[in-house]
DNA sequence: AAGTAACT
DNA sequence: GAAA
């Protein structure tokens, strides 16, 4: 399949735009559903510090932090099973990941007024030859990337609801954050916020 | 340090 | 004082 066209930001891939509005609440109205199976949750650090993000999965593995570390785990912390990766999501996927592989978590992230992510990287999968697959919808967030060590010099871009970002080969393990969002650019969510769903091969 | 604060 |  062709891929549309993307900017470079340190060899992440950002496809502004690639989701159409209308696609855009359809896969809201997805997630409606995948939050009232696994209800969003407010992870807590290692190190006692409740993250400013509220969370969840859909797919085989979710991904969670507690006192335990992060790590990806079956079960949502209420004990049921992640619900399934919505189709229009794995759509996505298929557009931009450039691997034969299926996703097996989708992380659901949801940013309220003031929440943000310090600067990481995506390393507790198996296969880092394997992409990310980030996908923005709702308020407009500065996104920071950096180096693949911690400290070097970092460079910012705002993404929109629709863009979604691909991070593979050399680019797979940048540290990477939000900084902050933008409250108010976006009517997707009906009562504000940015949602990103992160999607990943686990094993 | 997937957090927070301080500092420039 | 805001932003980085």
């Amino acid at each position: 399949m062709d891929r549309p066209k993307a900017l470079s930001l340190r060899g992440m891939r950002i496809y502004k735009g690639l989701i159409a509005t209308e696609d855009q609440k359809a896969i809201i109205e997805d997630l409606r559903e995948v939050t009232r199976r696994a209800p969003l949750f407010s992870p807590m650090t290692p190190y006692g510090k409740p993250m400013s993000v509220r969370m969840t999965s859909a797919g085989r593995f979710g991904w969670v932090s507690d006192k335990a570390g992060y790590r990806y785990a079956d079960r949502h912390p209420n004990g049921q099973n992640w619900p399934p990766i919505p189709k229009r999501v794995l759509t996505i996927w298929e557009q931009v990941a450039g691997t034969e592989r299926s996703p097996e978590c989708c992380l659901v992230n949801f940013y309220g007024e003031g929440a943000k992510m310090g600067m990481h990287q995506d390393r507790d999968e198996m296969d880092f030859g394997q992409p990310v697959v980030s996908i923005s919808l709702g308020d407009e967030a500065l996104f920071r990337v950096g180096q693949a060590t911690r400290g070097g010099k970092t460079e910012s871009v705002w993404l929109q609801s629709g863009d979604v970002v691909v991070m593979n080969g050399e680019a797979r393990l940048l540290y990477h954050g939000i900084d902050r969002i933008k409250t108010g650019t976006s009517t997707l969510l009906r009562d504000g916020g940015r949602l990103n769903l992160t999607l990943r091969v686990v094993t």
